[in-house]
DNA sequence: TTGCAAAGCGGACCGACGGTCCGTATCTTT
DNA sequence: AAAGATACGGACCGTCGGTCCGCTTTGCAA
């Protein structure tokens, strides 16, 4: 006899206190991550015991330190590729490329500023590189489409590697946070440079 | 009474054991780590085993593992330094930018092509970001001196930061090892895109 | 050549961390 | 209410970077 419900869905409602606990362990992995200094320093117990469970409860609800970094970050990035895929322009589909270009990079560094303890932890966390990671391909993937539709640009996947190295985690990291460069005045910056690799004035 | 020589450099000849421990060292980790496939699978203790050497030893020739990796980093990387510093054009300095930038670029790329796992080991080695390692200082106000001699270009710091992250390590590592893309393609691309970056209209 | 400190050696040892296991407690269903 | 399923939690494990200290080697000097 068959009680699996009929919608291809397989997963089964969670149990009450393990739904709660997976929120405290959010809540609590958020929370740590903001206020320390390198992501490296906080532990797997202090997550757990900062939640108020057990480690087992812990790498129970999402297996290990890697996934539970990208499920934090996943939450955050989620109004963001909301916003990209189907929001108004200039983020949105639909958006010349010339705007669209400087807008998702500028919407990308303004993430990573906003967010910069969360990127450092998952780009420090997995042993192999974030280039691996399944949404760096997604990001390469809508910036290579929008460089394709800018004349004279002979490489728009090379381009799009390229212009997303320029927002890595860790170079802004090291000019907004070590070298205190206004954010702002960051942001300018970029805006200049991808300018320029768009093709001038 | 004082034994110390005059000249002022304090270093005191080591010993012979420990310089020909040091170059076993030296060769063993290099030799690990051009085999291995992730540089995090090697341990210290492999590498004192590999050199015929106790772990104790290794760690009082080189510190830890930073410094260890560190080391092979710059021996290998001298050449390319000299030729910089005081080698002929395109390289070596009175080379006008429009030719001096691409060509230290390439370079890079090449060197990093040639040392992936280097490279690889001493970005995945530290748990701080690359950004304080003190070579990226040196080749970032290098590049960025050279761009300063770009006309129009409006923060050659900021465009220093962004072509050197055009070709990280790990980057380089994605489109040369997991895609697969050819060594003389890649540098062509990167040529392209060096050429747009110098060149706006 | 012999003596003797200083320098170096090496591997047992340590603390920490990510991750596992399983007896017990809690929830959900009938 | 009873039973089966699911989750809890913290003791436990294997590994790794790094330390420590009794023993050996080296190089200088008499």
């Amino acid at each position: 006899m068959e009680t699996e419900p009929v919608d291809g869905t397989s997963a089964r409602r969670p149990r009450k206190d393990a739904a709660r606990n997976r929120a405290a362990l959010l809540a609590a992995a958020d929370d740590l991550f903001a206020r320390c200094d390198t992501p490296g320093d906080i532990t797997m117990s202090d997550v757990a015991a900062a939640a108020g469970v057990g480690k087992g409860t812990l790498f129970r609800a999402f297996g290990d330190r890697t996934a539970l970094i990208a499920a934090l970050y996943a939450a955050r990035l989620e109004p963001l590729e909301a916003a990209v895929s189907h929001g108004p322009p200039p983020l949105g589909p639909g958006t010349p490329p010339a705007q669209r270009v400087p807008a998702l990079l500028d919407a990308l560094l303004c993430f990573k500023l906003d967010h910069r303890h969360l990127v450092l932890a998952l780009e420090g966390a997995g042993s192999d590189s974030p280039y691996r990671a399944e949404h760096y391909g997604r990001w390469h993937e809508l910036l290579r489409s929008a460089l394709a539709g800018v004349p004279g640009l002979a490489d728009p996947g090379f381009t799009a590697h390229a212009l997303l190295a320029a927002v890595r985690a860790d170079l802004v990291e090291h000019l907004a946070g070590d070298r205190g460069t206004d954010r702002d005045e960051l942001r300018a910056r970029l805006g200049e440079y991808v300018e320029r690799v768009l093709g001038g004035p």
